[in-house]
DNA sequence: CGCCAGGGACGAA
DNA sequence: TTCGTCCATGGC
């Protein structure tokens, strides 16, 4: 059970899936990449231009196609954010770099997890929650987990969430569960809205700031108009844009350009 | 505004 | 080996 997906330019497995927006990817030897989406495990490699999604199923072509993001034109993206030359250094950098299109909840849930952490120990957290609250999944004779839905999350409390290493953001998290239960939080209203109106939204939750609402929106609301600044960022705009603003500088594609700083400004230090 | 919060990765000594 | 600093920050 396998997909090939023919001709995918501007396109590399390494810079996408380490460049800091997913935590279920894990390089394997060979150099292709094993993660879980769409409560599917499948190893993922390229030839340098057929992508080979193996494990997935031939009906979900679609979801894949969509999750790469490999129905945009990023050549057009990287020519809109190259007007400097460091933007250029940094696109060269990260190339191959895609904006995945992650499952709102399990973006939220991550990004809560995210803060003031750092990407290994993230990595960390999610599985174990994984581990205890998702489905198994057999692949190639391992067992992975699925990120666990609202439902499976409906019972946990603060006190569980704890057992992940997730510290004081605990209570962000059950808080979160229960807001998305509730329907306080909801995909499809958020949707609906401007990216401004849904960011406003995002922030009325409980350990919910700028940075994990713009991540939420970039990540897992395809809103490429949000530019999250976490200290790397920060720095790099610091650094070489005398400050300036992402969103100002940068406008539909600010999330394009964020994460190829990102990127390149934590790789140089 | 400033301070503080799990806990692990990472580098310096 | 041990110690200090930092981390895809936000609440208070």
């Amino acid at each position: 059970m396998r997909i090939v997906l023919n001709n995918a330019m501007d396109f590399l497995p390494e810079h996408t899936f380490e460049c800091g927006q997913c935590f279920r990817w894990n390089k394997e030897k060979d150099g292709s990449f094993t993660g879980v989406a769409k409560g599917r495990a499948v190893n993922l490699s390229y030839d340098g231009r057929n992508i080979i999604i193996d494990g997935a199923d031939n009906k979900d072509e679609t979801f894949w196609r969509a999750y790469l993001d490999l129905t945009r034109d990023y050549g057009k993206i990287k020519e809109s954010i190259s007007s400097t030359s460091v933007m250029r250094e940094a696109l060269n950098f990260g190339y191959g770099i895609r904006i995945l299109k992650q499952e709102f909840f399990e973006t939220l849930i991550s990004f809560i997890i995210s803060q003031r952490s750092s990407i290994p120990k993230i990595k960390s957290c999610i599985e174990k929650m994984c581990r205890e609250y998702g489905k198994e999944i057999e692949y190639k004779g391992k067992i992975y987990y699925s990120f666990p839905s609202t439902e499976e999350l409906k019972e946990a409390k603060e006190s569980d969430f704890e057992k992940f290493g997730v510290g004081y953001r605990a209570k962000y998290l059950e808080r979160a569960v229960k807001d998305v239960l509730e329907g306080k939080i909801n995909e499809e209203e958020l949707l609906s809205l401007s990216t401004k109106e849904a960011r406003a939204k995002l922030l009325e939750m409980y350990g919910v700031g700028n940075k994990v609402a713009d991540c939420v929106l970039l990540f897992g609301l395809s809103r490429f108009d949000s530019f999250p600044v976490d200290v790397w960022v920060d720095r790099a705009m610091k650094e070489f844009f005398n400050g300036g603003d992402g969103i100002t500088l940068f406008g539909e594609n600010s999330g394009f350009a964020q994460q190829y700083l990102f990127y390149y400004k934590r790789s140089i230090g």
